[in-house]
RNA sequence: CGCGGGAUGGAGCAGUCCGGUAGCUCGUCAGGCUCAUAACCUGAAGGUCGUUGGUUCAAAUCCAACUCCCGCAACCA
């Protein structure tokens, strides 16, 4: 590998927006933030992570009203979802962070007044077409009719004439450095995002509205008491917020601009358009990439709904599953950046097949021999031979070549792939070698083999341990690999000579993955 | 002309931006192994890459047109 990257990392995930309970979708960004961010993290990089939720605007305000209490008292119970998904799914974030927080509402209130000091604010009288759905106006162009001769926005949500006093961010001015924004590769990926935005741009920017006078339950506009920011105003911010924002902390200089701002496709004009337009805005830099990832639909490729009775709540499968095989699944089936679908018989069939018999076994069938046949001692590497030298050339080119180099350039089904080739590579060598039949003639040998694997394991342990970190912890622990070497730079040290000659013995292990069924209920 | 995604061996999918022997998982068939989670390994069969036309020495990949499928009320990445 060339030159190791040793800069921070600050990736983060979109805030959830908590009018309802998190979904697989929720789960699936949160997934794939995490491995990324333990990937850096085993790279060696210095990473900070944050996630979170959005709880401003009107439509929490509007439920809570019809639930009959705060706006607060909703946000809480509903981000507390949010951050319980987190912990069950071992998401490994340094800050979850929550619009309502004082110090967000205090560095929303210092980007606004820096836009504001650039000339970039204006207060007029906003006039059109609101949907409260979609939190958004339309033009009367956009719109269509409905039942009865109702308006209806491009989404057919009902829409209303709406006039307000509001505050205008003068986007227009940043059409022309937009568009080179959008054109430096790799600020935004996958590519097929790119020229969307691209001719959004192109058509020609207005001005964007704001602020809100219609409610309360937001950041208040500084000066402006009766105004609160627009919700993606102060949603953006939080980014910075995390950081300790407006204060020039050390978090600020180390971090920011962020390394990826990872988000749902449906929301990359909010962070490849207005987000970057905002911070020119305030003369702060803009983030280095940011990817819009896919959705994950339930099988044959229709989304899931409430209404055709095919939602995941990622709770229960985890619980029905395990963790790691859910967060495997996610990474190992869907093509990252592309729509996926999910279903009962997939993860399964990937727990089963992948985790369990290819990599699992391996292990099992490995460490148990050695508990067994040599009463728990490490086997003595001998002399290697060509098949072992093979067999190590094609373990570390995965491990140190193509797992990392496919996780930094975010495809995280390749580097997936990579493990699982690695995987079946050392079953190969396994029968190949076959131990079971050196132990009576050349037991020698036998160890030497069995030292190979140990070793071979042992990497693929820690190359895979960003998408299934429990499992990953669990069997380096009982290989008693040290902590220090549980990264990509790290085991490729020469440990294990000092292990096999140190106290440790190794005990029968568990099997790691047990087998999983089918539910009865998804079997049909 | 609303927006977007898709069509690749039996199933599910990569590959398409940067044309050049079509790859992966599962399934099927045959054989091997017996250490291991009824797990593992080897080999084989199976595809004119939706259609038509174009560019090219060469197209799954580029261009044009077309056909079919899917998502776009609410929950919602």
């Amino acid at each position: 590998m060339s030159e190791a990257n040793t800069s921070p990392f600050y990736i983060t995930t979109a805030i959830n927006y908590p009018n309802g309970r998190p979904h697989i979708g929720h789960a699936y960004e949160a997934i794939a933030a995490d491995v990324i961010a333990r990937f850096q993290r085993a790279m060696g990089r210095d990473v900070r992570f944050q996630t979170g939720t959005d709880e401003h605007g009107l439509k929490m305000a509007r439920k809570a009203e019809e639930q009959g209490r705060t706006p607060r008292e909703l946000a809480d119970e509903m981000s507390g979802y949010f951050r319980s998904m987190d912990e069950a799914l071992n998401i490994s974030f340094d800050r979850f962070i929550r619009t309502v927080e004082g110090d967000h509402h205090r560095a929303s209130q210092a980007i606004w007044e820096r836009i504001e000091a650039a000339g970039d604010l204006y207060l007029d009288r906003y006039e059109g077409w609101y949907s409260v759905r979609d939190e958004a106006y339309y033009d009367e162009s956009e719109l269509k009719e409905g039942e009865g001769g109702a308006k209806l926005s491009p989404q057919d949500t009902p829409v209303e004439w709406t006039v307000e006093e509001s505050w205008f961010f003068r986007l227009s001015k940043y059409q022309e450095p937009l568009l080179e924004l959008l054109n430096t590769p790799g600020f935004l990926e996958p590519a097929s995002r790119r020229n969307e935005m691209i001719a959004f741009v192109e058509q020609g920017l207005r001005d964007l509205s704001v602020s809100r006078t219609s409610f309360d339950w937001g950041v208040k506009v500084p000066g402006s008491d009766n105004h609160v920011m627009y919700v993606w105003v102060d949603a953006l911010t939080n980014y910075l917020t995390g950081l300790g924002f407006p204060d020039v902390t050390d978090n600020m200089t180390k971090f920011w601009p962020a390394s990826l701002h990872l988000i749902g496709k449906d929301i990359v004009r909010f962070h490849t358009i207005y987000w970057p337009a905002f911070l020119m805005s305030a003369n702060l830099p803009i983030p280095q990439k940011v990817f819009g990832h896919g959705f994950i639909l339930a099988r044959g490729g229709e989304k899931m709904s409430k209404s055709a009775g095919n939602v995941a709540d990622p709770l229960e499968l985890a619980e029905q599953f395990g963790v790691d095989a859910l967060r495997y699944f996610l990474m190992r089936e869907v093509a990252f950046g592309k729509d996926g679908s999910y279903s009962a018989e997939a993860i399964v069939e990937r727990s089963n097949g992948e985790l369990g018999n290819a990599f699992g076994n391996l292990a099992q069938r490995t460490l148990g021999f050695i508990a067994k046949n040599l009463e728990g001692s490490l086997p003595a590497a001998g002399a290697l031979t060509d098949d072992d030298k093979a067999l190590f050339a094609s373990v570390d080119k995965a491990v140190s070549e193509e797992i990392p180099a496919a996780f930094e350039a975010l495809a995280l089904q390749q580097g997936v792939e990579a493990w699982l080739q690695a995987c079946f590579a050392c079953n190969a060598y396994i029968d190949a070698q076959a131990p079971w039949t050196l132990r009576k003639t050349d037991p020698e040998r036998m160890e030497t083999v069995l030292a190979a694997l140990y070793v071979c394991i042992s990497k693929l342990a820690v190359a895979i341990a960003p998408v299934i970190p429990e499992s990953s912890a669990t069997l380096l622990n009982t290989m008693g690999i040290a902590p220090r070497f549980r990264s990509y730079a790290g085991i490729r040290n020469d440990w294990y000579e000092e292990l096999a000659n140190s106290e440790f013995r190794i005990e029968a292990p568990k099997p790691l993955f047990p087998r999983l069924e089918l539910p009865a209920e998804d079997a049909a």
